[in-house]
DNA sequence: CCCGAGAGTGAAACACGTTCCTACGTGAGT
DNA sequence: ACTCACGTAGGAACGTGTTTCACTCTCGGG
């Protein structure tokens, strides 16, 4: 694989994938079957199996299209995984998270978002690939993704939905749970470390971090 | 780029590339003519520079013979970036570390290593990228780069360059700086973060860990 | 000295991400 | 209804990682 061009390309206006929400009916269907059937290969057969051409056919769009839509399949991974994500985010916005200390609360969010992820080790590994891989390029989504997360450890932490304001310490430790956690998913895919070291990791990160 | 298989090719022996210091002088000196060419193209271009054709000609060997040495393009940085690591992990054994408190010792070891990775970033970006990138497949060389960051970060704990028994916790908190390294360097390879920040966000998770 | 096996060579071929080009269709403005 | 701009289809072509294959070289045992 290259690495994506640094720049986008500059032939066009603006292409449809930097706005999920812009652009007709149509371009945002398109848009929804292409990343379904990214989310669809990639459960299937992880990181391989989604190719670029195939992700076209079963889309229904031609290759050129797909490119139109996102300048890489990185790009295509990490929107795929941004959309994923933030759906989980907007769900856990709904109502409170149990649990009575901080740290029961934080365990609670991240261990059912681990195994949900767990259990979809394919898609799981596609998507934690393209994240790892990203470049520059990609800053957008990367960051999409990231505040996802900050806002459902910070939500934990506070234990309400609407997490008021957040301390320079408060987010320094969210930060460094998430990097714990990523790491954990990172040796998790790569097969390090089984489902159980994933949550015993983060346990004992956390634990560190609140006392 | 394909990922690597997940089984090792079983149409012969062990590759000479599992084993270091096996094989015969002209064995020993090929396989470090790959990773000085390696190193080379990785520092001048970074990743996609490295281009196995490349490493095959200025190694003077035949692409066929690379991978025989070394499985994938993976692997091969990989491969190279534990030689390098290991290289320095020697280095640093030879006297003890300056600082009067752990946390001292440990921001100076780490200190030291990012920006000396930061002189190279060509070369850096290269190294990460295979580390991020890397399969089960390459799980004997990642492990042998974690061990030594381990043992240094170890050793800086404790001051002394033969770090004795390092305790459950202790392995806990060197476990969570290793991550929230390796992260922050992630994010300084794609662009996210700058030098400063890398050190920052190191200093705050060390002062977290040991207080 | 000769042999056979394993290692190395060199080149072709294949797979998949990416780029590029040409023709087609469709919808907004006239 | 006409037309022009633009997005899309379809597919060829290119680059690079990886595989394969037929050949050659080297070297240790007879």
């Amino acid at each position: 694989m290259t690495s994506v061009s640094t720049e986008p390309r500059d032939t066009d206006g603006p292409s449809p994938a930097t706005a999920p929400t812009g652009g007709s009916a149509a371009q945002r269907e398109r848009r929804r079957r292409i990343l379904d059937a990214t989310i669809t290969l990639a459960a299937e057969g992880g990181f391989d199996a989604v190719q670029m051409r195939a992700v076209a056919e079963k889309a229904e769009v031609a290759l050129g299209t797909l490119y139109r839509y996102f300048p890489s399949k990185i790009h295509l991974l990490v929107s795929a995984l941004a959309r994923e994500f933030t759906k989980d985010v907007d769900r856990s916005a709904i109502r409170a998270t149990p649990g009575d200390t901080a740290h029961e609360r934080i365990m609670y969010v991240l261990n059912r978002r681990t195994r949900a992820l767990q259990k979809q080790p394919k898609l799981t590994e596609a998507l934690v690939r393209a994240f790892m891989f990203a470049d520059q390029s990609v800053t957008g989504e990367i960051h999409e993704v990231g505040t996802s997360l900050t806002t459902v450890i910070a939500r934990a932490m506070h234990g309400t939905p609407d997490h008021g304001e957040v301390t320079e310490e408060e987010a320094a430790i969210i930060r460094i749970i998430s990097d714990v956690w990523l790491s954990a998913l990172i040796s998790w895919v790569t097969g390090r470390m089984d489902a159980e070291d994933v949550e015993k990791s983060i346990d004992v990160a956390v634990r560190l971090l609140l006392r």
